[in-house]
DNA sequence: CATGAATGAGCTTTCATTCAT
DNA sequence: TATGAATGAAAGCTCATTCAT
């Protein structure tokens, strides 16, 4: 009977319609970061948020679209930073941009690859993830190469990486390293500190090296990667 | 009722308490694979084995002994082949070389990875697994680049390897990259056909070339490094 | 299917939640009797009650707690008439007020004990149900004798009750008379008939008695009975 | 397909049929102590005994058949020392002769009444303990007030109870008092000392005195009865 | 006679979802 | 629109009992 959302959920939400939603998904996340996705029931999600289960349903259709908007909205909350990183093109070093790049999507995958990776455990929400990402944006999804690729294609462009260099091949390589990392360092439970790839971003910055930039640099190839 | 096992999970036992329990193994792992994880009950893996499902519990702990010991029966199966690969060091080229084993890579990891993956949605399952893979092998797990790097090495020693390249960067590279590869594929449904790396394995293998012979084949891809 | 309770329960209960509650215990407490505690099944309490076997949950915290309470609301409702004894102080004899005494306890020791017996085969119950009775209320629950010592006491008050009378211990020989024919009448199946115990009353009236006053009163001052 | 018992066994059993229905019979005695009856499985029985679970159904009907023995031999056991007693009339005072008693009868029943309460949670098994009862003894159970009778009645025709005492009521007040005491002391979980029952069977020590010797020791409490 | 694997009904509990209020 | 009590299918697991060995 008490139409009224809770105090404190009006007061975060403003009462505003897409407001109460995302309060609902990031309760949601929470839930599932903190006690899996296999606990992450609809009341245990009522109840971070602070609302009743059956409001959950007046904004989602069921539990699975609730989880997988969950999922896609933490996806493009994270992505974002990503998307600044190309224009860092001749500045530092390639090396260090590399590095920085591996970072930065490290931040992203180390907390979307477990949370993405639940989802196997359930093809219907796999399905579900599919169809509301096909649905949302036609971006190919938070688990592509572009930013790294465009960021070294410019670099190239500048004459800092070589002419012949696959740019799409090093950026891919970069993203499955982090992306392969965080997968690892999560299902062994390594919270902590990560796994270093220091060697993996230096072969690839040697690999993809102006030749004679590099020969000046350091005696031999792999100068500061 | 209680008395023997059905007929044909005799005929393909034979009784015997460790084949028994393979095929309850194995039964879980169809289940799993043809429904997911989430719908792998007790009931359901009882009727894929054609067993009651109190036997079940005659053979495992629980449910999540049942599954992680499912996993990991998995992974020991497809990791096998692998190990008979570094023997190829001197034969063929490198560049075929490794494609042949980031084909064999994918033919593990493509079932392993969402099988594992899956594990992602539940704390406690992901926490015995790793005490039943302490406990069981004193090896890395299906997930190491162990095998590759030793082939890179061999090669490296037979002078078909470049001298300075980091054969270990190399290896984990590839292994990254079939990783990641099979996350993906099976994260956007890709039953059929698998994502090209042969680009990135491309490169990988010219950054690792000698740099005479790779001058002669390829346009210098990352020279030196 | 989910909706409204049915409308026999409905209507017993007013829909109020507390009147659910004791329709829940009632039938819980029904089927005890009918079945033993053992073949109490939530099953068979719900069925009983007439409600799903989830709505149980949404009244008690497990099976325990319901039969914890189950028990100790039944102990409230038949402890209740004890207390309006002790005022019959001073009006008929003190026998006579015994015996009606001892009538009352049966009434209530008839259903307690072999209803908080069958607690004793479940040390967890055992354990629920203190912690329940603690929480519940400061009294010393069903099983004291102090409604016969006040009455006792205050016939004593009176001159009825010879002066130098333990009025504490003769009440609690009372009390435990009716406490162990309860169970030894329960224990052999003794449904109907009560086996006497009007000897053993007349035995402790006799002990409490005022000399002269017993002397005049009977005219053998309770040679056997 | 192993014959013979478990070496343990044989040995504290010389292999006689009778010794080993003992010995699970013991077994079951300590699981139901330990653990409540609730949790006396066939297994817990049987892995506390030392045998198979199959094993238990060469001695014994069915699950519950052992338990109403287990019971029964348990009474018998505890009942033995109480025969004993009512040879001491004339010796002592019979105050402190029942306290003695009332100590041996305390002895037996602290451990008989939460053992036979907890049947009361299963009507077939109070049931089969009634059946098993009629066919083993002629005897009235364990819970008869004979031997103080008997006891009382003998002090009585030595003159140190008085003539018209009620021997039969005394004694089964003894009785009650101990057997109450011991349901309520369990039901309390007062493992360690007994409430004391100093008080009531000094009652009852005067109640049955003899008119002058009680007119020196204290002041008539209940003089003729 | 001893064994213990096999059975499946039955246990307690949780779940996503609905809809009267 | 917000609520949360009601639902009952389905979950994981235990049980007493049987009988081939």
């Amino acid at each position: 009977m008490p139409r009224p959302l809770a105090p404190d959920v009006v007061a975060t939400t403003a009462g505003e319609r897409d407001a109460v939603r995302d309060h609902i998904l990031d309760a949601a996340h929470r839930v599932i970061v903190r006690d899996g996705l296999a606990q992450a029931s609809t009341r245990a999600i009522a109840e971070e948020a602070g609302v009743a289960i059956g409001t959950l349903y007046n904004y989602f259709e069921d539990r699975q679209q609730l989880v997988a908007e969950t999922m896609l909205r933490r996806a493009r909350l994270l992505s974002g930073p990503l998307h600044e990183l190309p224009s860092r093109a001749g500045s530092g070093t390639v090396a260090d941009n590399l590095r920085r790049f591996a970072g930065a999507l490290s931040d992203m995958l180390d907390q979307l690859v477990p949370l993405f990776a639940a989802a196997f455990s359930d093809g219907e929400l796999l399905e579900a993830i599919r169809r509301t990402m096909a649905a949302g944006h036609g971006s190919s999804g938070p688990f592509a190469a572009h930013p790294i690729e465009a960021y070294l294609a410019a670099e190239q462009a500048l004459g800092r990486v070589a002419a012949d260099a696959d740019c799409r091949a090093a950026g891919s390589l970069v993203l499955s390293l982090c992306h392969e990392r965080a997968f690892i360092d999560h299902f062994f439970g390594r919270t902590g500190r990560r796994t270093s790839i220091a060697n993996q971003i230096g072969f690839i910055a040697r690999s993809i090296s102006v030749p004679n930039e590099d020969a000046a640099g350091s005696p031999k190839p792999g100068r500061d990667a």
